[in-house]
DNA sequence: TATTGTTATACTCTATAACTATA
DNA sequence: TATAGTTATAGAGTATAACAATA
């Protein structure tokens, strides 16, 4: 299901006004919401999804020492990655096994299994970004400069400790008007 | 807490590699994340979150007829925006009153604090987009206009039935290995 | 019978805090 | 004490299915 605000027309406020269909975060939102969405089924033709494929790729690139900086290339934290390779191992896709040199340590394989899934993940990945990069076409530097300078930008304005969310189900509770 | 692939290096499989730089999928859904999180946090600022300003901003412009429609808007089922409206009801900021000519039909309205609220995220989401509009810059058409194009490709290739995730958890209690 | 919306329930993903094992 | 990872628990957001009220 997808939403749809951008040909939903104008609202104003004083002398400002947003129109779905110049609004840019809007616009960037939706696009990543479908593009991911045919990624998310991609990769479900090949039996996985995007948290299993970023956990494989940070796997299969190595790039780690523990799960600590693997939680951290994922963007996960520890606990929930710990979630995530209970169910990989139980799948069959990975091992886990205690560092001899450090027991604390965990050392993450590929089973044989889960090398092949992470193939067939890493082929469906290179597939789909080859569509997306055909779609963009000559203008692919200036839209990676473009990407690159929004997030620059979101940065700045996102950096220091997240907030909570406003949790309207929690306080709705307390003092609901009758 | 983000992800962060794209410095990671290069992935070869056959004759094909990935490349975390040049990944236009990963590096536009990152871009996305960092540009959402930064969002978010300005719609906290004024007690707001994403799902409650998609849904102010389609009862502010009077779109829709029914939840059914409204819920289609914001891209989520009716009963989750039943859970939603609840929760916004219990906090004061709208009504929900049946339509005395189709009693089945509940005629939703902001109140004065709803009204104020909506407006401040319209405030933030106005500022926000000025943010990244100027961040891209004279590249503004050509930016729209590739992400028109991804959003084509992604829905080409994004049409049919949702598959059911591939859900590692639910199998995994199954034959759990001791 | 069809439509509008709600309720009941469950599931995914995520996090925080307390914990175990090891150093 | 400090570190690596796990477990227990909880909560936000979502969905499906069964339901009630109304047409």
């Amino acid at each position: 299901m997808s939403n749809d605000f951008s040909s939903k027309g104008t609202i104003t406020l004083g002398g400002m006004s947003f129109t779905g269909e110049r609004a840019l975060g809007m616009t960037l939102w939706e696009t990543t919401q479908v593009v991911n969405r045919a990624f998310e089924r991609m990769l479900a033709e090949v039996d996985g999804n995007r948290a299993v494929w970023f956990i494989l790729l940070a796997l299969g690139r190595r790039s780690h020492a523990t799960q600590r900086e693997l939680a951290a290339t994922v963007g996960i934290t520890e606990a929930t990655l710990t979630h995530h390779l209970t169910a990989l191992e139980r799948r069959g896709w990975v091992t886990r096994t205690r560092d001899d040199r450090d027991r604390r340590v965990q050392r993450l394989e590929f089973t044989v299994e889960g090398q092949a899934a992470f193939e067939r993940m890493l082929a469906a990945a290179i597939r789909f970004d080859r569509l997306l990069t055909s779609a963009v076409g000559e203008d692919l530097d200036t839209f990676f400069s473009a990407l690159s300078r929004l997030a620059s930008v979101a940065d700045d304005r996102g950096e220091g400790p997240l907030p909570p969310l406003a949790e309207l189900r929690r306080d709705a509770g307390d003092d609901a008007p009758a």
